[in-house]
DNA sequence: GAAGGCATGTAAGCTGTTACATGATTCT
DNA sequence: AGAATCATGTAACAGCTTACATGCCTTC
C-alpha cells in the first residue's frame, strides 16, 4: 500500500496531522504491518488533498508552524475502498536479524545469545502493546483479527526463540569455528 | 542487508550465476526473510566483482549467453562477516491482507473468507517447503534455527486464521454495513 | 542547558522494481 | 504452438528514507 492510502486509512478512524498520522504508524493499530515516514506523509497529505480525497483546516497556533488537520471525505472512503478491493500483493518480509543469525557459525555465541535475548524482549514489548489494545479493537471484528494475529506471531516467535535458545548455544560454543575476540 | 551482501550470502553456500542467485531467493533457504529481484542482483555482481568480493568465471555456452559463475574470494567472506557482526536494523514487514483484513466491514465477507483461506494455504506450502529442508540444515546450528523459526511463525499464523475466520465471518455477516455488490 | 516532543515542509539521494532487449531450448 | 526455463544486462521510473531548514515549549 503507498503512503497516501494508509493516510486515508488513519483519516477514516479520525481526523489527525501528518504529524499524529506518523503517530499511529509507530504506535498504532497499523504499526507491526505497515510503517510510513514523515517525509513521505507530507507530500503524500498535499496530493491527497489535491485530489479531493482529504479537506484540510488549518489552525494557528503560537510559535509554532499551523496545525493541519486533515479529514477524510466521501470521494477518499471510496478511494479506501477500491484500495481495499484489489488483489492484495504478497507480504514483505525482511530480517536482518535471521540473516545474522542465519550465519551464527561465524560469529561469537555471545553475541548471538544477546541478540535473541534482544529481540524476545521486543516481541514481548509488542504482545503487551497489542494485548493493551483489545478494548479498543472490540466490536470491530477486521480490527480485532488482526491485532490477534499479531499477538500470536509474536508469541509463537518468542516461544520458540526462549525454547531454541539454549540448544542453539550449545551447538555454537562445541564449535572450533567461531570467531575468537 | 542491501543486494550486494545478500549474493555474498548465497555464494558462501557454494558458487553460483546470477540466475542461480535469484532462484535461490525465491526458493531456498533465504526465501522468508530475504528477497531480491534479477535486475539489483546483475548490478551487485559487477559491483562486488569490481571490489574484489568475488571472482567471475565465464562458461561458453551454445546460443545462450556465457554463464558466469561467481565464487567468493577471502575479501568477500571478509565483508560478509563484517556485515555479520554490524547492528541489525529492526525487521521490516509489510502485510496488504493485513491492511484489507483489518477494513473487514467495507467488504463483502465472502472476499475476505477466499482471502483467508488463500492465505492459510500459502502458509502450509511455506511450512511444507521448510519443513522439507530440514535434512539440508542438520548439522548447521544457525541455518536449522532460522528454518524451525520459520515453521513457528507459519504454523502459528496459520492455526490462528484457522480458529478465527469462523468467528469473524459471522460477525461480518451480521452486520448490515459490508458492501452491496 | 540539553534532549525530546511538537509541527511543517523540501530535496537530495539511495535502492530496488519493472520493463525492455535478445534468443535458444525444452516441456506441454 | 505456446509457455516456461535458462541466461545476461540496461534503463526508466517509483518510492521511500534521511538530512536539512526552522523554531518554540516542556521535561530532565
Amino acid at each position: 500500500m503507498d503512503v497516501k492510502t494508509l493516510c486515508l486509512a488513519v483519516l477514516s478512524q479520525r481526523d489527525a496531522t501528518g504529524y499524529e498520522i506518523r503517530k499511529q504508524f509507530a504506535e498504532g493499530p497499523f504499526a507491526h504491518f505497515q510503517k510510513a515516514s514523515l517525509g513521505a506523509i507530507y507530500p503524500a497529505l498535499t496530493k491527497a488533498a489535491e485530489e479531493g480525497l482529504v479537506t484540510v483546516t488549518a489552525e494557528a497556533q503560537d510559535g509554532r508552524p499551523d496545525k493541519k488537520i486533515y479529514s477524510l471525505t466521501s470521494a477518499g472512503s471510496a478511494a479506501l475502498l477500491r484500495a481495499c478491493e484489489t488483489a492484495p500483493g504478497d507480504d514483505q518480509y525482511r530480517s536482518d536479524l535471521l540473516f545474522q543469525i542465519f550465519f551464527a557459525c561465524l560469529q561469537h555465541p555471545e553475541r548471538i545469545s544477546r541478540l535473541i535475548d534482544k529481540r524476545i524482549a521486543e516481541y514481548e514489548a509488542q504482545i503487551a502493546n497489542l494485548t493493551a489494545k483489545e478494548e479498543t479493537c472490540a466490536g470491530q471484528p477486521g480490527m480485532d483479527f488482526v491485532r490477534g494475529l499479531g499477538c500470536a506471531i509474536y508469541s509463537a516467535a518468542a516461544d520458540y526463540m526462549r525454547q531454541n535458545r539454549g540448544p542453539l548455544l550449545e551447538k555454537l560454543r562445541s564449535e572450533t569455528r567461531h570467531a575468537a575476540e
